[in-house]
DNA sequence: TTATGTGCAAATTGTTTGCTATTTT
DNA sequence: AAAATAGCAAACAATTTGCACATAA
């Protein structure tokens, strides 16, 4: 059985591993922003991690913080939770469905699907949480942004 | 068979009932804002809407769109796609699991689930589209929020 | 008539960027 | 030593809000 430190320090050895592969300084900013997401467990946003980070790293500034995260995020270490560019954006919702969202471009597609509409939670989540409504989200490349002349 | 005009006829009759359920006044600015709704099909953002809705209502102003998304939002006339309050967040993402997300107090939970995982598109996405992610999106309300105090 | 909603301007908040000094490699 | 990066300030973008006039019910 594994102890919680050898744990962190398989995760940290990861981190080291994937900033070699990227041509990525180990800074302290950027390992301790890391070791914060490792241990968050409520998705923190920008302004929460940077309270956080600011504990050990005093000096720290907000725009480091996001600099820093969209640099995991290319790097795939870490991982931006429901948000789709830096807007919102909205439909009518008059029926059930689905969604394609290209990382390329931000379009969004509807995929509508009976099959996927009977998706519930069951076991895998505690009865506590009522759920209203279901959604499949699936990431990718759309058909415009995969063709070799990239003007989506 | 039923025309486009019936249709659309249709659903702003539903647009009027629901205003009328709400105590809602049903002005000009908020009629276009959801006609443009119901037309689209690429979920616009507030300034996709602007440009679309000003070519009726020239006057109209983007905090207009905004304050009419909001309300519309509410009376369940518009959906808001892919956000949670109105800041990214963000998780180290080593394991892959699913989201319930509280629309309550914008708390993020973690599902796991073998279960879950195997959801694939299948038939339901061209193949043209490459999907690199599948996650599942429960939305509802979280223990903490359905508790009598509501101390969330 | 009256409460509600719009338009305007200004304030807030979230995020990005140019520059210089600092630091990892 | 060289290239990448952090911190600072300032720019930029998205969204909300206070207030006076306009308008749907």
């Amino acid at each position: 059985m594994k102890t919680e430190q050898e744990k962190l320090d398989r995760q940290l050895e990861h981190f080291r591993t994937r900033c070699a592969e990227t041509g990525l300084r180990v800074t302290p900013q950027r390992l301790e922003v890391y070791r914060e997401l490792l241990r968050a467990a409520d998705h923190p946003s920008v302004d929460m991690l940077h309270r956080r980070v600011r504990r050990r790293l005093p000096t720290i500034t907000p725009d480091t913080i996001y600099r820093t995260l969209n640099t995991l995020e290319k790097a795939g270490l870490a991982v931006r939770v429901s948000a789709v560019g830096n807007s919102a954006r909205f439909e009518a919702g008059l029926v059930r469905h689905h969604h394609f969202v290209c990382r390329a471009c931000g379009g969004i597609y509807d995929v509508y699907s009976k099959r996927l509409d009977r998706i519930h939670a069951g076991k895998d989540l505690p009865a506590e949480y009522r759920v209203d409504t279901v959604q499949v989200e699936f990431r990718g490349i759309c058909p415009s942004c995969a063709e070799p002349h990239p003007e989506c």
